[in-house]
Parts: structure tokens; C-alpha cells; sequence
DNA sequence: AGTAGCTCATAATTTTTCCCTATGACTGCG
DNA sequence: CGCAGTCATAGGGAAAAATTATGAGCTACT
């Protein structure tokens, strides 16, 4: 025979009331039952909690300091189960967060935004990682979701489609490539190209592209940022080929971009989560946010 | 529907074993019956805690986090019960305890190392003070016990006789009053004598001894301490009147003593208690030690 | 003093809760 | 392909706990 809370609810009610009736009546017990669960509990602890007379119950000194206890402990855990009702109902709580560094840049800050405005009590960890690492984040469960490409079928991963990212040529101010709606691969690999550097993800698609349509890349520069990229472009050395969602685009005015007129020159960006593993209440927020 | 400790501890050590059935065979209860309490306990938090496949559960991050702070809050609630269990068993505990001074010095010492040898994890704190404010400490609850004069019946105290201590002649080494086997009234007022000042109950009882029979009290000395009183007797200056208890009669060697005639030179020693107010375990044992 | 009102304890009954056994569904492995 | 392991479900039954009704002891008021 062990004690329960409800024994334990009924101990501090009664010393704090001094009454076995008003504990009953606050608790929304009968008076019989209160008794009943008081004398349980002492029997469970093997502790006199009150002396009974006549006129009322008075608490022992035992009785006294437990009822402070567990007061206590009733505080506690009334605090760490509103916690949890409260991050069920979105009101609080934290996604980890693995993101491309492009992603991050460029979708991401309007996401957050909307996040906010919608679960202002939810907090995000972002981390940002190349395609590679930010699936092996969600996989190890250090991120509760990533965005990254869309890499296949993966047995421990769930993706979910978010938008396609398109790599554009990016041409010098006046390029006369920019009378043409759109470029083919051949016309391209004939240019001078910018490139990113030969180990990103960005570079291996690009070459990718170009050996199934039986071309070899020559790079005129490689470049490690984009911003960099951008700023050989500007200066006329050569066409550079980068996602349409960059940042670096839309803050550079004189740049003219055009598609590529290849199916095979896209990122397909996806949500990425562990398969069969549900998402915290702050996560699922965050995926409706991204997603919708 | 609120939550119970029993699904708290289905919850802990589930996350624990990893596993709803072994979970449930540590906790003594058939798989199916903890399945229930977890799906119970999800339903009233509005939190998902495990994410079930046909291989297996597997904790949510909620669930980690709610099991790791339930976890906490169960090991508080074992330590206080413990602790309570520990006191009634008189493992341990503190019993707060009054004593008149002659008391404290005499009867106290072996009652203690008495208590402390059938309970030694149990402490007491000893306050000395005069009858009066004896009284007074157990009727405000300061202490849970004390020990001090029989004072007839109030209504808030419980009087349990522990000995009398008469009050003896202390005399002069070869003193011609040692012929006797014990000294009257008379005898005592006619000798130069030595008493303990005005103010002290020890000297209202002499003086109320002495006019019972008619005769008045001349005091060749008053003496605040015993210790004084002895000295003066030793130093052939007067016959004293102290208690028979008194320990400074006790490591004065050369000094005889006699019984007085009279049963009004007696004082009842009496454990005081509350009446009404059952006694904590700890001064439960100490209350027989004492009378025992 | 008698009585009304307050307190808690007790008793008997009913309701609720909880648990157990048996079984099913699903997955992974040999 | 079947076997072993896991959790979920269903139905019957036992145990726990609540309720109502009542009793008993004290206080205070008239």
C-alpha cells in the first residue's frame, strides 16, 4: 500500500485549511472521503499527520513538515506539467533547426518572421550546414528538422517537397546573351563561366548537367562565395551559374539573369525529418510555417 | 482526468528500459496495463510521449524531458518519505525539550545518554528554564516537552509524575546535627541558615514549609547558586536547604545530609506535555527514557 | 441546563477505476 | 515464409474510492 497525489493533495489542503471539511470542500470531495484518504496516508507512512478532537483536527509537527514537502513538490510538478500543456499548445518550446547556408539566407528569415508572428513563445535553433551534414543533423537527431536537397530515397529520412530552386545564368550588365529569354548548355559551355568551387554541391550539379548533355565544364574562375561570384560577373569576366534564390542576386541591381534550359539544373529543396519520428508540438509549428 | 504518480512512474521507466513491456514488469504490472496509463497520461498532458512503431517505442523529445523533471520530483518525493518513515520508526528526528536548571544538571545527563543509546539518531534540544516559563514553552508548542514542577491541573497540560525531590539539611562536617537520622522544622529554624535567594521557587517552598508550622524564616545567608550555598556550609558558616538531587551535594565529599521532618519540603517532578497533542515518535521515546 | 451547530468518524452502497487475460497486428530476422 | 518480439485492443472482473446517511463528541448560545 503506497501513497498516492490525491493523498498527498489532501494532506496539504487539510493543514492549510486546519480542517478536514473545507480541505474535502476545496478538493471537490466528500468529507468521509478526505478523512479516509488523510488516515491512508498515515497509515501508508506509518506517521501520525493530525491529532482529532472534538473541535477539529490540528496538524502534528510531522504532519506540519510534510505538508510543507510536498507542497513543494506539488509546486514542482504542477510547474513541469504546465510547461509540457503549454509547448503542446505552441505557446513555448525550441526546434533545432539544420538549414543550408543558401536556405538560410534567402527563405529563411521570412519563415522565422511568420513564426513568430504566429507562436511568438516558440524558439529556433538554426544551425547551417551543407546538403550532406544537414541530413546526418536530422539523422542523428541533433536537428529535429532540416532543409536540403532532395537526396533520393533514404530509409531513416521522411522529405517533404518545399520549393525548386533553379540555377540561372548570371550576366554582366550589357551581356549579349540577354536578348534571349533563355540560355541552352551548349551556348553556356562556350562562355566564359564563374563557378563555385569544385568540392560544393552547387558545382557537382552544374557539371553534372553539362556531362549529360555531353559538354565538359571549362571554368574561366571558381569562386568559394557566391558574393564573389557576383562581383566577377559585375566585372565582366564571365557568366556565372547560381541558384536563382541567392541573396547576392537581388542585391545586385545591374545583373541580368536568364534560365538554363535544362530540367537538370534544379534543386528540388525539401523538408527533412526522421521517418517515424513525431515532431515536437514547436516543430510541427515550424513545418507548417515552411510548408505552408 | 488528471494525471497519477503511478503513470509518472510508468512514464520514467519506460523512457528508462526503452521499452513499455520490460517498463512493466519492473513496475509489477501486465504490459498492457502500462500501455494505458502512458496513452492516459499523453491524453491528459495533450502531449505525445512516445512515437510507437511494431518494433518498438521511442521516447519523444517531450517525453525525454518530461521523464528526465518527473524523474527528479519522484527521488524529492522518495528522500521526504523516507525521512518521515525514518522519524516514526525513531531512526531520527528532533525533540525540543524544557528543563528546569537542577533538573538539566542531574536527572538529564543519564536520561539523554539513555536516549541515546536505545535511538541514536535522534536529537534533542534542551532549553533550561524556571518552572514557570517551562510551563509557558510547552503551552506555546516551543517545546513538545518538558520537565518541571507539578502545578495541579491546568487545562492545556498533561502532568506525568517522574520522582520527588525532597529537600534536605546539608550540614557542617562533625556538625552535632548529624547524631540524628533526620531534623525537624523547628530544629532547622533555630540554626544559623544557609538558603538560595528570595526570588526562587526553591526558596518560596522553604519559606511556605516553614510557615506552615508556624515558624519564620531567618536566612544567616542567601546564595544564588548551589555551589555557593555548599561552599558556605563547608566553611562551617550554616546549615543549608537544597534539594537531595542536587548534584553539587554529590561531588562535595565531607558534607553529610539529612531528611527533613515534613512532606510540605518536597517538589513532584513532572514531564509536562499538551494535552490533546500526541507526541512526535522522537519525543515519544524520549518521554520514556524519562519515565522509564 | 438543554439544544443547536460544528467537527470528524463510521458504515453500507454504488460508482469508478484499474488491471489482467486473451488476442490481434505489425515488423524484422533467420 | 514463418517465428519471435513488440505494442494495441477488447472484454470481464476485481479492487479502490467515492457518495450518502448517520453517529458521536464538543462548544456555545439561549
Amino acid at each position: 500500500m503506497s501513497y498516492s497525489l490525491r493523498q498527498i493533495r489532501a494532506l496539504t489542503m487539510a493543514v492549510e485549511t486546519g480542517s478536514f471539511g473545507r480541505a474535502a470542500a476545496r478538493l471537490h470531495v466528500s468529507q468521509p472521503a478526505l478523512t479516509l484518504q488523510i488516515r491512508t496516508l498515515e497509515e501508508s507512512l506509518g506517521v501520525t499527520l493530525f491529532d482529532r478532537s472534538a473541535r477539529g483536527v490540528r496538524p502534528t509537527l510531522a504532519g506540519q513538515a510534510l505538508a510543507l514537502s510536498f507542497q513543494r513538490i506539488l509546486d514542482e510538478l504542477e510547474t513541469v506539467v504546465a510547461g509540457a500543456r503549454e509547448q503542446a499548445q505552441r505557446r513555448s518550446g525550441v526546434v533545432h533547426l539544420a538549414v543550408l547556408p543558401s536556405v538560410a539566407a534567402n527563405l529563411l528569415p521570412g519563415a522565422l518572421a511568420r513564426l513568430r508572428a504566429a507562436h511568438p513563445g516558440i524558439r529556433v535553433m538554426v544551425r547551417d550546414a551543407v546538403a550532406r551534414r544537414v541530413a546526418a543533423l536530422v539523422k542523428a537527431g541533433e536537428a529535429e528538422l532540416g532543409i536540403g536537397h532532395a537526396a533520393g530515397p533514404e530509409p531513416e529520412l521522411e522529405e517533404t517537397p518545399l520549393f525548386e530552386d533553379s540555377l540561372v545564368a548570371v550576366l554582366p550588365p550589357g551581356h549579349t546573351f540577354a536578348a534571349a529569354a533563355s540560355l541552352t548548355l551548349p551556348a553556356l559551355a562556350a562562355a566564359p563561366l564563374v563557378l563555385t568551387d569544385p568540392e560544393s554541391s552547387l558545382r557537382a550539379l552544374v557539371e553534372q548537367a553539362f556531362a549529360a548533355a555531353g559538354l565538359s565544364v571549362r571554368p574561366a574562375y571558381e569562386a568559394t562565395y557566391m558574393s564573389t561570384a557576383v562581383a566577377l560577373v559585375r566585372a565582366g569576366l564571365g557568366i556565372a551559374v547560381l541558384p536563382a534564390t541567392a541573396v547576392e542576386l537581388r542585391v545586385a541591381p545591374l545583373l541580368e539573369t536568364r534560365p538554363i534550359d535544362t530540367p537538370l539544373l534544379r534543386r528540388r529543396i525539401v523538408l527533412l525529418r526522421r521517418r517515424g519520428a513525431s515532431l515536437s508540438p514547436a516543430a510541427e509549428a515550424l513545418a507548417e510555417v515552411l510548408a505552408g
